[in-house]
DNA sequence: TTTTATGCATAAATAAATTATGTATATTTG
DNA sequence: CAAATATACATAATTTATTTATGCATAAAA
């Protein structure tokens, strides 16, 4: 029998996770789809599970948007897709960004405890 | 023509809004519906609008999953339905927000500038 | 009298995940 | 050396939680 002890039951958020691949590609010039979801792994301790059934649709649906540029290359006799950011990925991941953070600061004042004193 | 000055263009990060609600029903022991979505836009500074499409059917899984206790009251002839916690409702509460505020600690980490000097 | 506010509800459409597969090669382990 | 694990991609089916679009009804405001 199989025990986990450092569970991720924490599921994603909708609506994060792309803003979490373009970060990343903002951060490290380029990156294949594995190697992202190897990266959020180690960088947030197992907290949170990248699925390869959600990377990659959101991968081409960004590359489809145009806001990645996709360059495949063979290492090791083994396929690796290398993406990018473009000039508009660019606008788009600081976007995003700043959108999440100001949702998450209004999430923050409305889930923060209370002084119920009145 | 109309213009739209303080725009809401944010929508709602799937999986938070019952949080919202139940965290508010944490503070304010008994509030209907409307009474809801009327608060959380005031608090929210219209930041956050809460769409009866999403509000009415969430408050309905919350009520069959033991979470919340409706109590249906008449005032100006019109129809009210008084949600409050039941002792359920406030562990999940608790836990919820735990899970809440454990997945935005992570998302900051994530998406926080970093310094690329290296 | 028409619009806006209050108050509920639900159905259809959309979006974004999860889960479950599938293919293929390389490496590690027993 | 065989089997399991890791690497690396992909997609289909399902699930879940929204948005959008309605609908009904009463009260208040314009």
């Amino acid at each position: 029998m199989y025990i986990c002890l450092t569970m991720s039951n924490s599921k994603l958020y909708k609506g994060s996770l792309s803003t979490i691949i373009l970060k990343l590609l903002g951060e490290t010039d380029r990156m294949y789809g594995y190697e992202i979801t190897q990266k959020v792994k180690v960088l947030t301790k197992g907290e949170l599970i990248m699925t390869e059934g959600a990377l990659y649709p959101a991968l081409h649906k960004l590359e489809a948007e145009g806001f990645l540029d996709v360059e495949v290359v063979k290492v090791d006799n083994r396929m690796r897709k290398y993406y990018r950011l473009t000039e508009e990925g660019n606008k788009e991941t600081s976007n995003r960004i700043a959108d999440l953070q100001n949702y998450m600061e209004t999430m923050q004042f409305l889930i923060k405890p209370k002084l119920t004193l009145e």
